[in-house]
DNA sequence: TGGGCATCGTGATTCGTTTCACAAGCGCAC
DNA sequence: GTGCGCTTGTGAAACGAATCACGATGCCCA
């Protein structure tokens, strides 16, 4: 499936989701509307799901969903552990989205001992020995990293060291990694930088 | 300049920087790899600045910065409101990184009364009301939305209709927004199901 | 039961981006 | 000075993705 698919296919669900009940199908054309995309871009993006619209009809918006999460691998939820519970680590163990899209924040660690022990959004801070058990004890994959910018790679090493294989990296530093490990860049400074390039040359 | 390539030039800004004072010239391939891009590209990236390299030598890194910079339009501060002061605008407002990527906050803005006042990184949260009036008087032209995510499309009509150009979102919400007006999207859920799809498509 | 309408699925085309490959140019050493 | 090694800048080729265009197909209603 295309790289630029994949990316598509979360926007797709979330569109669902908007959609809500008041209608039982879907075309690719209202899809696309929804999405702000071409509507044969829709419909090829969906055809790699084996999906089987009707012509003349539409997606069924249930099936289509299923179709969806199954394709994206949310069948069931994935375990992930959050490391680096500063400002924007505590912001995300607080998101109540997690649920919903199809993952399950199992533990939050911190470095910091002062902070092990304190709760944020019902869960106790523990500590990065923790961190290693409980990767190997629940085998988990993924891993949200909002430690500050130079204790990232550190921290990133050790979580591959231990079995994780994907990474969603908020801190602003980039990460040297295996290619076994596939990592997403969130980067606040870079999407501003972006928009100020469009910004600055704006015909004013 | 290709979308492609703006996108990428806050990469090698924040690579140079991250390359630090150790080298006062840097080649086309050294910058490929800490960006982790092929060198050709990164060598018609920045051509595109103008920029003159040195043959057999490199770019020089300073002027480099300084034409990136430039390209980017971060010649002055600009300045940016955050519209939400939950845990995400909290966090956001407390990043010490605003200053050296070019940005300035100039106000934190919320629609509970509960927490207009509070002080959240030495700022005061002001009310929606002050929100507009600030927009106006400092023409602020960039806004950071973390607002929930049913609040959303409310705030950013109002936001455009006083002069925002750039909306950064990262309400998990898809804004419907006259096409004068700039937006990036920040979304978790989307980020995590983009890893799901590669994770469960792994081979085991 | 048949005709018309709406919509899908997809080959062909266009577009944008990445990569390759190499000539041109600069600097250093001898 | 002259030659050699390194690195840029860029045309050409390869690649991937978006869009177009249309045949195929199912539904609804007369």
């Amino acid at each position: 499936m295309p790289k630029a698919t994949v990316e598509r296919l979360p926007l797709y669900l979330q569109c669902l989701q908007a959609i809500g009940d008041s209608e039982t199908t879907v075309s690719s054309d209202a899809l696309a509307n929804v999405a702000g995309v071409n509507s044969a871009n829709v419909r090829k993006d969906l055809s790699y799901l084996g999906s089987h619209g009707v012509r003349g009809v539409g997606y069924d918006r249930l099936e289509l969903c299923a179709q969806l999460r199954r394709a994206l691998g949310l069948t069931d939820k994935w375990p992930v552990v959050i490391v680096g519970v500063g400002n924007l680590g505590s912001a995300l163990a607080n998101y109540q989205g997690f649920d919903a899209s199809g993952f399950n924040v199992i533990g939050l660690y911190d470095a910091d001992p002062s902070k092990i022990g304190a709760r944020v959004d019902g869960q106790r801070i523990k500590s990065m020995e923790d961190l290693e058990l409980d990767i190997k004890k629940h085998e988990v994959q993924m891993a949200i990293l909002t430690t500050p910018a130079g204790a990232a790679q550190e921290v990133a090493d050790m979580l591959v060291s231990v079995g994780i294989l994907s990474i969603l990296n908020f801190a602003p530093a980039l990460l040297k990694l295996p290619d076994t490990v596939k990592c997403r860049q969130v980067d606040l400074a870079t999407e501003l930088q972006i928009l100020s390039y469009y910004q600055a040359s704006r015909p004013t």
